[in-house]
DNA sequence: TCGGCACTGGAAAGCGCTTTCCGAACCCGT
DNA sequence: ACGGGTTCGGAAAGCGCTTTCCAGTGCCGA
């Protein structure tokens, strides 16, 4: 990248009227001029009302938030935990809770963790400084409690503080959750495939320490188990939660299985690299093998086959836990114990998966 | 999605520790206390220091955000505005932005404006009222000088506010920016095109309202005068700046202009749809027709055919971007003038061009 | 006609923090 | 041993706003 600086231009910093300077140019108190421009149950004379009204767009009033925040003790900021907004699965959850956050006029302050521990907790003690009215924390959590409790405690901290938490992924009691079916999920991907006859199946697991990747894991194996007809042979292999992740696993599989007629991706990105590796390896998808993904991100519906995945509501999970921070403010408050939102997922059978060879 | 409520749990709600409780747990005044716990430039005693450290983490002390931001008349909050996080080419941006907004410590508050002006004229108040510190706007911004404008003023409102303000994309004069090459890189892809002997040729445009648009077209139809040989032949349909905007407006040009050997799709996600038009309508892609995009997403190299396209450094804008923030805070107070930083594209040539027929 | 009440505007007390200004304590050189 | 300079903790004045409480007005019924 070049920089390049051009002509000067005059810089007359004046930072915005104060309603002090709106009461007095209306010839009001500052209760007033409160009750008229920020939202009071009392209420105004509606001349009275109009014509400070009118001062303030003449002065270019403009609120002052952290002033408000102080006053009111509570803000309109929520905080959004995601592990990369750059992986379609988050951005899809963040379009969606912003979707909604927008129409209750709550501001979003989205973070990346890229799953360090360091950097949630990190976040979310940032952002309970800020007061944040709540803090929505999307995926997966670990699998073993020593790893999760700590994350667990701050939220817990952080709820007893009279802040809202809603997790997209289970982080125990106490704490709000939407979940979507895994487990269900990916059972249906294995009844699919041992549906087509695949009776030695690979399957692409992400990181085993996270409790999605064991709740797919768990469910496809379930599945596997309810099949009609003869035993089903199974080979796990571990890669990334990323494209490469899949990519470099499924190399490994076929290397070390390459009897292997189908192909189960934990996450479309996985997939996608599974897809890569395959082609590379010269297995024709799905007429060698077969291959399903999870998630359904738009893209694969452009992929080349179209890949046949479980469809998860992503947006949808989003929205779910944004309304959810609304919609129950005291949840806790009252004693009444945890809400659970289940979002139900799919699958979608498209052009990956054929009948086994 | 079905909800479900389980057993009560007990709901102490207490709120965290004022920094005058700590300064008197501690023994010493609420000076000393703000200078240990919130980097003050005066140094206290180390002893004391530790002290106070200690009771306040006895206490779980945790700033008041808002407080401090109205007593030191400023935030470490930083608006971003993308036209849709969802988008990968945005959401692209954001991460980089939050990279580099992580390391200075400050909170990205990101929101969706969906190229809605209205939409962004209002988060920009609201990011005002909350004494943003900065606002990054991402996104094009229409070629109109008429719609352009009331954006502009708003941003220049902020701006001489004492707020930061840069854009990644042209917003005019007064404003930092940080712009991709976009004419150079349109006119790399014609002279790839032309080079390959294709002469007549689609061009999938986005909505032509846009400078991003106009530009990438402006380069395109330069870099084929500049090419040797035959005249060319030009067909330009407009589509959504989305997948199925490529789709629909490739299907049109297909209709219309049967012998296209070469598509230049002015976006990856609009070339994604193309790809799946021209498949369907039974092109082979390279074979029959060429196709190229722009912005390199990553799963351009996963597509099949592997995507020709002009890689733009997304996330590098937006660290770029979130850099100019911080870097030079008062470059307006200073009278200096405009920073405009360039950003480079390049011509990353993969499976989806060939030859002509 | 008059007491009492509903209504509405204003004064003032914070909300939790930063920072300026003071003054006490201590160190040094002479 | 003493004056001047330097440190460093504390008191207090805000930062811009909300909200409680109070007081003034006008209206009602009796």
């Amino acid at each position: 990248m070049s920089t390049q600086r051009s002509t000067p231009s005059p810089a007359p910093r004046r930072s915005s009227a104060t309603l002090q300077q709106v009461a007095d140019a209306a010839g009001v108190s500052l209760a007033t001029a409160s009750r008229v421009l920020n939202g009071s149950a009392r209420i105004v004379n509606a001349e009275l009302s109009e014509h400070v009204r009118e001062v303030a767009t003449r002065l270019r009033y403009v609120s002052h938030g952290p002033a408000q925040a102080l006053a009111r003790a509570t803000t309109s900021l929520v905080g959004l935990l995601v592990h990369d907004v750059n992986d379609p699965y988050f951005s899809a959850i963040a379009a969606g809770a912003m979707r909604v956050a927008r129409e209750r006029d709550l501001l979003v302050m989205v973070a990346n963790t890229y799953r360090e521990p360091v950097l949630e907790l990190d976040y979310i003690t940032r952002l309970g400084a800020q007061r944040a009215r709540a803090i929505l924390v999307a995926g997966s959590p670990p699998v073993d409690p020593a790893l999760a409790e700590p994350l667990r405690e701050r939220l817990l901290d952080y709820q007893q503080g009279g802040g809202r938490v809603v997790t997209i992924g289970d982080q125990g009691p106490e704490i709000d959750a939407v979940l979507p079916a895994n487990v269900q999920g990916a059972r249906e991907a294995a009844l699919h495939l041992t549906g087509l006859g695949h009776r030695e199946i690979g399957m692409v697991v992400g990181p085993r320490g996270l409790v999605t990747i064991a709740d797919r894991s768990e469910g496809f194996r379930r599945g596997l188990t309810e099949s009609a007809g003869d035993p089903v042979v199974v080979h796990e292999i571990e890669g990334a939660f990323t494209r490469d992740g899949g990519y470099d696993a499924t190399r490994r599989l076929l290397a070390e299985h390459p009897g292997v007629t189908a192909v189960f991706a934990m996450a479309d990105v996985m997939a996608i690299g599974a897809l890569a590796a395959l082609r590379e390896a010269g297995r024709r998808v799905p007429a060698d093998v077969s291959l399903v993904g999870f998630d359904d991100l738009p893209i694969c519906a452009d992929l080349m086959p179209a890949l046949t995945t479980v469809r998860v509501d992503t947006e949808g999970m989003g929205e779910q836990a944004m309304r959810m921070v609304v919609e129950s403010p005291a949840e806790d408050a009252e004693g009444e114990g945890r809400t659970v939102v289940h979002s139900a997922t799919e699958l979608i059978v498209r052009g990956s998966t054929a009948p086994a060879a």
